[in-house]
DNA sequence: CGACACTTTGAATTATTTCAAGAGTGGTGG
DNA sequence: CCACCACTCTTGAAATAATTCAAAGTGTCG
């Protein structure tokens, strides 16, 4: 299960960064799409729902969220974004969702004028923003089953395990976001969560060093969600 | 809230069916992209999750439900296609989720490669894949607050509101499907889908009448939910 | 009419939430 | 270097929304 929703990069991609990172274009072969640098503070707000979509970006470092808000404060986020991962262009004219910085962020900008030309006259460059939508809406679709038929352990673990592929699959890593941010990403409270994390720590499932930092027994994670 | 991407079309529509459909094209000015005729029977599978990815489809009449499935057999229906409605084209090579017809359906069907090869070269072409996918990436976004952070109340009202607006918005229609699909398409169980119609009814919100026929009070019902 | 599938309703159960304290962590400044 | 503050995380107990199990009602179609 994906953990964000229009991510272009592969578990290769973290260990061994794409040349597009390198060269700083936010398409691979894209010259004309270089980007501009730009940096976010923490919980500094990159785009708000309803603005227009002047501009998308890819992530250098740090890590975004985006997400839908509704009146009373209920919040779903629909993904994470971290390094090489692009977000924020859709093809309509504004945003569909509101983009924070997660922690100190770097992320590369083009104007989504831009991306729109050289997709109208490249069909190579369209058929990159295809598959980035399409796996995008896969992970959605993946995210779908877990937040309409997943209980909160099986929730949980699957994210743990997504975040430890997405952080390289060592087994141990430090998570970036709060229990409040993961709640809101898996459609618990704050509380499931942790609740959730303890009990899988005396199932075995996983070791807690201080603060964010886990580590994962994958096997007994999996047996973990089927008891 | 959009029921889908592809999403119920009422008889109205089935019966002036759009440009595209006349042409018999899977997407406009596209005369390589014809597609094949072919029908399916109620509850027939249209493909399964896993199989090769060989074609991709356009409702032309009748209904298509695409969910996955997990092994105890919870069932998370991501969208209803209907006339008109594309599915069934990821870039990948395999299905990722399994398609059924929900009542005798027609369907155009092309080969995945030939859309593909007609992407690689005709910028437009790939352009409407995006447009397409980008559609349904923000549908899923959308399922997902709902899914994530919504009552059944809510769910059950957002739902009958957006098959009333595709079936032209008269405040009267039948519903296409049956509980137990509305109920894995919201993430709740067919009694809490009955229960919450029942309620809905009783707050004065809609009227039913024999069968499946439902008629909204739109002022009411958005009411119901805030309350 | 009778069979079958779908829907409604009821009562008991349960997973998750809510409300309410504490405990841990990290940063800042005295 | 320690004390203190703000913030996040954990834990407990009570409340609740939704589920589960069970049965009866409704409609449809041969």
């Amino acid at each position: 299960m994906a953990l964000d929703t229009a991510s272009l990069r592969s578990r290769a991609v973290e260990s061994i960064p794409s040349p597009s990172l390198h060269e700083g274009g936010l398409f691979a072969g894209c010259p004309e799409l270089v980007g501009s640098p730009f940096a976010y503070a923490r919980d500094e707000e990159i785009y708000g729902e309803g603005e227009e979509a002047e501009f998308v970006y890819r992530v250098t470092s740090g890590a975004v969220r985006t997400y839908k808000i509704l009146g009373d404060g209920r919040r779903q986020i629909t993904g994470f974004h971290l390094p090489g991962d692009l977000f924020g262009f859709e093809p309509g004219e504004v945003h569909t969702h509101t983009a924070e910085a997660i922690s100190e962020t770097k992320v590369l900008m083009v104007r989504r004028r831009q991306v729109a030309r050289a997709a109208a006259t490249r069909a190579e460059v369209a058929c990159q923003l295809w598959s980035v939508a399409a796996s995008g809406l896969r992970h959605a679709q993946d995210h779908m089953l877990l937040l309409g038929r997943r209980s909160a352990v099986e929730r949980v673990a699957a994210f743990l395990m997504d975040v430890d592929d997405r952080l390289g699959a060592t087994g141990t890593f430090d998570l970036p976001m709060t229990r409040r941010d993961i709640a809101d990403y898996l459609g618990l409270t704050l509380e499931t969560v942790s609740r959730t994390v303890t009990q899988l720590e005396s199932d075995g499932a996983l070791l807690r060093a201080g603060g964010r930092r886990v580590s994962l027994r994958r096997g007994r994670m999996r047996r973990a969600i089927e008891a």
